[in-house]
DNA sequence: GATTAAAGGATAAAGATTATATTTTAAGTT
DNA sequence: AACTTAAAATATAATCTTTATCCTTTAATC
């Protein structure tokens, strides 16, 4: 079962029809960017606002609900937050999944000689998936 | 002795005044965005034109000149090509800095069970540099 | 030095994001 | 269950950001 209401609130945010609908897309979906998810969101609620989805993802990022993801040479998407993976983005479809990397490992050596503290680590392996090539 | 001149003709770009310029800014600040780019070439050319500013930056990604660097949360910063490195991003001063890390060493672990030819990997590290603590 | 395709400059156009004002509503309280 | 209120949604304007267009200038070749 998935409560999108409970997790909601949880991160401080209300439980809006809106958000419900933004948490099952990127539930369902994973990785969606802003115009897509206006699409998306378009065809449940005809009358829904541009800025709504804006104001939404920035506030859910602010609260740590969603996570953003900076790809190369494309738009941002965003995922729903959940325990620490990199990407694999395929230059061809444009596709992003999920995939486990051990990125600490490599992280902590460095922090050793270094007097920078490491938060976090963002990895994206760009390539051509199987369906492209 | 910089010869971007050179450099650039190496790429098949024109060495034009501004991109010598832009080549200076970026071997000199090492990571610059577009509007601090913009705001260093009006200096040296009072009525440069930000569309130049584009048009070059577009150019010279597409020519393998530069690299683009998508910050967490911050502004697209540009470098000038160089061997394969990650980035320390600090999230207080915005500082962006170099650093060798073995990203392929990982990285090649996972093309063993997996369908996806990987291209290329980008790390960005967030934290805090030793100026900011 | 002459030729020409490419680049620069000025500005308009298009796209993306944020701000403002008003209406609606989720969530807590009575 | 209706009442209250701060927060959210909507519509739209305003503000960036980036790209396109048109005309002028120039780097590179001969």
């Amino acid at each position: 079962m998935n409560n999108f209401t409970d997790e909601l609130r949880r991160h401080n945010l209300k439980a809006t029809p809106q958000r419900l609908a933004i948490s099952s897309a990127l539930h369902n979906y994973g990785h969606v960017s802003i115009d897509t998810l206006y699409e998306m969101m378009l065809g449940e609620f005809a009358s829904i606002s541009l800025a709504t989805i804006y104001k939404n993802i920035n506030i859910m990022l602010e609260n740590s609900y969603i996570q953003e993801v900076k790809i190369p040479q494309n738009k941002t998407v965003y995922e729903l937050t959940k325990s620490s993976h990199s990407h694999l983005v395929c230059v061809d479809c444009k596709s992003v999944e999920d995939v486990s990397v051990d990125v600490d490992e490599i992280v902590n050596k460095l922090n050793l000689d270094d007097t920078f503290l490491i938060s976090k680590a963002d990895l994206v392996i760009s390539g051509v998936c199987k369906n492209c090539n």
